[in-house]
DNA sequence: AATCCTGGAGTTTTT
DNA sequence: CTCCAGGATT
């Protein structure tokens, strides 16, 4: 990136009078514009670090946000400066004002399997609907709650015995989490804009200590994030927003791009700047990509357009099958690379779906052509990270009774169902938790002294453990805890072999310097206690496994869906699975979502700096039959001029068999006739 | 508790 | 076809 702004770029930063929308094309500059303006603020016009907020959807863009404003403003100015996805903002505002929220301190953060875990189990319990929906209810409830629709509300609106039992269920999870003092990442948003609704003197300070917000991937924000950024703005215009309605593929899960367009709404003396240089790719691969976008309709257009040259054109290869397809993006790599000199890590593959990878992947490693794939399973849904998280969650929340279950034979401890469901009972018609039932007295009447026994047994341990954290060093006390379980013993027990739980192992010891390192830099505990409770919730929010990846920077290409790819950029990118079906996906041609298909086949164009090649298969084995494919509709609105073609030529072998199959076919019906 | 069987789906995914 | 989850069976 030129060190020097451009124009625009310069404009966008340095406008302060009001809100501020920046359009931000692909590639255009848009976290230097932010970071910038970071820097202006403070530097130049005054403003505190710690009156600033940044606010971004990943972890990820927060950390390499806070790392650019750091080199960016000299010394200690910038400290105090809120750089933090979404949620962790809602995290930060929950914890200071857990109270009138009905909250206690520890309170715990369920992820989307606890989430589920408790869904199911409410379901099961009122069995006014199928158990297999739960998929369903789970992301309908999401839904409404990150649209601000409370339990009430959707009980009113509903008009179908399916979506009163919905609505049912949402009031009842809701209840639930209550009870076990907790809450779910939609909540993170949802509870600070209720609050913030019902209490304007608790806005008031919020709006008090927030006087300038910056808001990335803005096309990404639902409706309760846009929520949240209007209330904390407030009248005031202390706002800069960055997107690009162009690359808004996450509709799917509530964003909605029209908040862009509804800005100028909110706020009429909104000022509109567009960033339309590129500073990333070749003329032709944004000549390309304009081409594409420019057939979805527009609300803002823009045209990207940069200094670099034309470029070579780029290739669209057609192979007979997806082996072949596989096969011929691994050797192309490698022919590339002998060529001009380049690194593994100077490619990047592209595709629709995951399950793409998998032939890609054997064809790579039989051509020994090291990769990296990014996704997968994220950190924190490993077992042994979710075991020992329930651990630290119970320790500090005793209400936490999905922790309870979780652990409480984990390793055994030969408690058994029938133990567990009496006291499930006993601590339902109280109204207490798990926990709190083992230590009551009248337990014993429902209890055989056996079960009584372990339980009590396992409670006091807790309490051991609780106190000493408090009294001690709380790091000490949870690895004394987790060699008190054996955890390790039982990893070995349990794993398919030595080196996995020597993996899994490792990961503790990760988890665990983390939370050393999150507790050291904690400025705002006072006691232990607290120290442990942020440090855990902290980490709930994190994703730690980018950390990890970040320290592999070993020479490999890069495999990854086009969504994972938004924001990166590779000198040589491929687009695999050209095809209708695939991109645009069956599903959404079927839902008409023509548009953010398009937009998802753009985010992948403009990943590319200096070389583009795309493949499709004219023939893919789907669910067991094989199948012609047709060309992707997005190619067809490509300039013809900027396609090299290959494997057009002539028929395809797929293409003559389907050509004998028809010939036998009308044969047949012939003689049918 | 472990294993086998059966059925259903088979896009994208962060927090 | 292939992979998963969940239930049933041992």
């Amino acid at each position: 990136m030129a060190n020097a702004l451009n124009p625009r770029q310069k404009e966008a930063v340095h406008y302060i009078a009001g809100p501020c929308l920046v359009l931000a094309g692909a590639g255009s500059g848009k976290t230097s514009v932010i970071t910038r303006k970071i820097a202006y603020l403070i530097e130049e016009c005054g403003f505190g670090a710690r009156n600033i907020a940044a606010v971004t959807f990943t972890n990820k863009a927060a950390k390499e946000m806070k790392e650019r404003v750091s080199k960016l403003v000299k010394g200690k100015a910038s400290h105090g400066l809120t750089v933090s996805t979404f949620h962790n903002l809602g995290l930060n505002i929950i914890r200071r004002e857990h109270k009138a929220l009905g909250l206690k301190s520890g309170f715990s953060i369920f992820d989307a399997e606890d989430a589920k875990g408790l869904l199911k189990e409410i379901m099961l319990k009122h069995n006014d609907l199928e158990s297999d929906s739960v998929d369903l209810v789970q992301s309908e409830i999401s839904n409404f709650k990150s649209a601000m629709i409370t339990p009430q509300q959707a009980l009113n609106q509903a008009d179908s015995v399916g979506e009163l039992g919905v609505a049912q269920v949402f009031e009842r999870y809701n209840q639930a989490l209550q009870a076990y003092n907790a809450v779910d990442f939609d909540d993170l948003i949802c509870l600070p804009v209720n609050l913030f609704l019902n209490s304007p003197e608790t806005l008031g300070r919020w709006q008090h200590k927030l006087r300038y917000l910056l808001v990335d991937e803005y096309q990404d924000t639902n409706e309760s994030q846009y929520q949240l950024v209007k209330q904390l703005v407030g009248g005031r215009g202390g706002l800069t927003v960055v997107g690009d309605d162009d690359q808004s593929i996450y509709a799917w899960r509530g964003a909605r791009p029209e908040n862009l367009s509804l800005l100028k709404q909110d706020f009429p003396t909104l000022h509109v700047v567009k960033l339309e240089q590129n500073y990333r790719s070749t003329a032709r691969i944004l000549r390309v990509a304009n081409a594409v976008i420019s057939h979805n309709p527009h609300e803002f257009t823009k045209t990207l357009w940069s200094d670099f040259g034309l470029g070579d054109p780029l290739r669209l290869i057609r192979c007979p099958n997806e082996d072949a397809e596989a096969e011929r993006v691994a050797t192309d790599i490698l022919s590339q690379k002998m060529r001009h000199g380049l690194h593994f890590k100077d490619f990047a593959v592209l595709y629709r779906g995951n399950h793409q990878s998998r032939i890609l992947e054997l064809k790579l490693q039989q051509n020994q052509v090291p990769y990296a794939m990014s996704g997968g399973t994220s950190f924190f849904s490993r077992t042994e990270i979710k075991d020992i998280m329930a651990y630290l969650r119970l320790l500090i929340n005793h209400d936490d009774d999905n922790a309870f279950l979780r652990i409480i034979n984990t390793p055994r401890r030969q408690i058994g169902t029938s133990t567990l469901e009496a006291l499930g009972r006993y601590a339902t018609e109280r109204e207490i938790g798990l926990l709190t039932a083992c230590n009551e007295v009248g337990l014993q009447t429902v209890l055989p002294d056996q079960g009584l026994q372990r339980l009590r047994e396992f409670a006091s341990w807790l309490t051991r453990i609780r106190n000493n954290c408090a009294q001690n060093n709380p790091m000490n006390a949870i690895r004394g805890m987790i060699d008190d379980i054996d955890y390790e013993a039982w990893l070995f027990q349990n794993a398919s072999s030595a080196k996995v739980a020597e993996r899994r192992m490792q990961n503790i010891e990760f988890l665990l310097s983390n939370i050393e390192n999150a507790i050291s830099r904690d400025e705002e505990a006072e006691d232990n206690e607290a120290f442990v409770k942020n440090a855990i919730a902290k980490l709930l929010l994190m994703d730690l496994m980018e950390r990890q990846e970040e320290e592999d920077d070993s020479d490999r290409v890069q495999l990854m869906t086009l969504h994972a790819s938004k924001g990166l950029e590779f000198p040589r990118v491929f687009l695999m699975g050209m095809e209708e079906e695939l991109l645009p996906h069956r599903n959404s041609i079927d839902d008409d979502n023509i548009e953010e298909e398009r937009r998802l086949c753009y985010v992948g164009i403009t990943r590319a700096q200096k070389n583009l090649t795309m493949t499709l298969s004219a023939s893919r084995k789907q669910f067991g039959e094989k199948t012609e494919t047709s060309m992707s509709r997005f190619i067809e609105e490509i300039p013809e001029e900027d396609l090299e073609l290959e494997g057009f030529g002539q028929a395809t072998q797929a293409q003559l068999e389907t050509r004998a199959k028809e010939t036998v076919n009308n044969i047949f019906d012939m003689f049918n006739d």
